[in-house]
DNA sequence: GCCGATCTATTGTGATCACATTCTGCGCCG
DNA sequence: CGGCGCAGAATGTGATCACAATAGATCGGC
């Protein structure tokens, strides 16, 4: 009565320890939408779904709550938080701020495969928008911008974005559910135009365009319906 | 649905469970500057030194290692992070661009008696550089910050913000020591007067400025120093 | 029939133990 | 005298257990 399957493989390089891997595993479930705002989470539950025992889960849980993708209440309890208006602002403010320094950082770094890899990403995205194929969206909507930051390789600045994403991840799921896939906008070709001649301030406006469009454009009626309908949306 | 009427001390500070105890110690030990750069910190260490079991040490340092105050290498030990000059730079940057962000939304919210405490941290931070006390230095200066931005009763910035002062704060007592208090400078007042007249810009301004010229100061011969003299600097 | 108390089951917490891995110090051989 | 190897110590990891607190369910009283 907790949760269903989740993370189809993960090839990742040495998840030998059980805490390591049932970390990973969680921040995908909940980076791909797989944990439901709201839902409480309780650690023998993860335990028997990994088959380990419940101290490496602790340890996951708590870093992920660290982490803010996850909330412990005051019984201790822990929860995927649900969102808050002000809550989404602080996030598209900060996504913002910390992105568009990021790609800044990373632009002068990128190497011609690399720039290949974000024309093929951004194909894909705007194929999965065409196939309103939801999880592929988000999969390599994610993969693109991530792919585009890791090439600053800001062991600073990667951290904190996880975290905004981790946050706003379970949320995103739901609204675009809500508001369709026809609100997704497509930034991403201005900015690899703006990698192209190397324009600094082209691209920062491109991500922060992309942040505000694609997350900070709904609309009060949207909110209310999302707040009514279900409980994803906090009071 | 009807459980939240009455938390006495929830809000407050709490550190019934073991863990938590551990992790704000040792946090507050970081912030403080006790804990030098490259020192490697063992699980039974901690654990005999605040007289608790290995279990909530491990939680509590791997909460610390997620916010990046700490760093396990591939051998599972773990360390307070030394410090690199582009790592430095990223946290200077990302600095400027969350805490200017942080006092924005902090601004319009400040009521006259946060102003009034603000304008005493900021006499306590005067009288500290002038008497040369370091320690004392460090506490009023990050108290002025963080009361600032606290105002803006942000549950995503403040997070963000404190993981960065995680990463630079044992640096910083090591750097102080060698460039000497001289080169502290204060932009504590230009934010204030910016906090007076509601202006935006300014305090915006103020902030930034107090972050690259309190930190991002450090010459190319104090970097070289620091890192010949002892091993708080990498490589 | 509804509200409240009690009882039970579930959950979080943390100490202890056993095991694998790694580091350290010492002696040995070249 | 220096590198190599082995033994002992130290460290991280994780499972199990006992305990406390909480939530859910069941039963009794009004």
């Amino acid at each position: 009565m907790t949760d269903e399957a989740m993370v189809p493989e993960s090839t990742a390089a040495t998840p030998v320890t059980a805490h390591e891997r049932v970390y990973r595993e969680l921040k995908e479930a909940i980076l791909t939408g797989h944990f439901v705002p709201g839902r409480s989470v309780t650690l023998r539950g993860i335990a028997k779904m990994l088959d380990v025992s419940p101290t490496p889960v602790r340890e996951a849980l708590r870093r992920l709550a660290s982490e803010r993708a996850l909330e412990v209440h005051g019984n201790r309890r822990v929860s995927v938080p649900r969102m808050t208006r002000t809550k989404f602002d602080d996030l598209c403010a900060a996504r913002a701020a910390l992105e568009s320094l990021a790609a800044e950082r990373a632009m002068p770094r990128i190497e011609a495969a690399c720039l290949e890899r974000l024309r093929q990403l951004d194909a894909e995205v705007d194929a999965a928008i065409a196939a309103a194929d939801v999880p592929r969206y988000l999969r390599k909507h994610r993969e693109f911008h991530f792919t585009l930051y890791r090439a600053g390789d800001s062991g600073v600045l990667m951290p904190l974005i996880e975290s905004i994403w981790l946050q706003f991840s379970p949320f995103l799921r739901w609204a675009i559910h809500h508001v369709g896939v026809d609100y997704l906008v497509d930034r991403h070709a201005e900015a690899l135009h703006a990698i192209e001649r190397q324009d600094v301030t082209a691209l920062r406006f491109a991500i922060e365009a992309d942040v505000r469009e694609g997350l900070g454009s709904l609309t009060e009626a949207e909110w209310r319906d999302l707040a009514g309908e279900d409980a994803v949306v906090a009071r």
